[in-house]
DNA sequence: AACTCGGGGCA
DNA sequence: TGCCCAGAGTT
């Protein structure tokens, strides 16, 4: 695995790749956060922006999502598939926010996990973006691009990536290290064809150079 | 750990 | 057409 400062030397080298990244699904409050980052899950974020903003402008708070047929959501959100669950999600998310949190999304990652729809990667990315609060949320990108460039090892868990990459990168810089990894997986360090041979991380990069010579053959 | 959900985007 | 997508829940 790589040591500190080589992922250090890694992290800078994305920040300059990707000097404006961020949370592409950054929405005004809490609130709209914990929809959209919800309904984000196995779907592109700009099909997700294309729900919420029409989403945002009927629905405000919890009360709105409830007063509505569980169809008439479905069909709000239908585009971006899943979108039985999805709903049915949001409107039990909603009863619990009104119900247990005095309508107000709890600043807390454990506290969020427990709505319905958020798992762990949604609940850190809700309390690092609406709340400041220290975070790494690990998705594929972010497991991906940790495992090529053996910042962990291969065969880590979901929850092992993330404990890895809290221990090795100060807590200060946890969330733009996130949105740094998310989008030099999906622009650059793609699952399906990977910008190799012009990645200027390929001499650190135990799966790069793996690759680099298996093409050659 | 493996499986399922699912419409849209893209090759 | 076939494959994949800022995952989560269930078994």
């Amino acid at each position: 695995m790589l040591n500190k400062n080589d992922i250090r030397a890694c992290l800078d080298t994305m920040a300059e790749m990707f000097p404006d990244a961020h949370c592409e699904l950054n929405h005004r409050n809490p609130f709209e956060l914990v929809i959209a980052v919800a309904l984000s899950a196995q779907c592109t974020d700009a099909l997700v922006n294309k729900v919420t903003k029409n989403l945002f402008e009927k629905y405000q708070t919890p009360e709105d999502y409830l007063n509505v047929p569980i169809e008439e959501l479905q069909t709000d959100i239908r585009s971006i598939g899943l979108y039985r669950n999805k709903a049915k999600n949001i409107q039990k998310l909603c009863r619990m926010l009104i119900d247990d949190y005095g309508g107000i999304v709890p600043a807390d990652r454990d506290e969020l996990t427990k709505l319905p729809g958020v798992g762990r990667k949604t609940a850190n990315v809700v309390v690092s973006v609406a709340y400041d609060i220290p975070a790494i949320a690990v998705d594929t990108h972010v497991e991906r691009v940790s495992k090529r460039l053996a910042f962990c090892r291969w065969k880590d868990s979901v929850l092992e990536v993330e404990k890895t990459l809290m221990k090795k990168v100060p807590k200060e810089e946890w969330s733009v290290t996130h949105h740094r990894m998310i989008f030099f997986g999906r622009y650059h360090c793609k699952a399906q064809n990977p910008q190799c041979p012009e990645c200027p991380l390929l001499d650190l990069c135990r799966e790069g150079k793996k690759r680099m010579k298996a093409s050659l053959k």
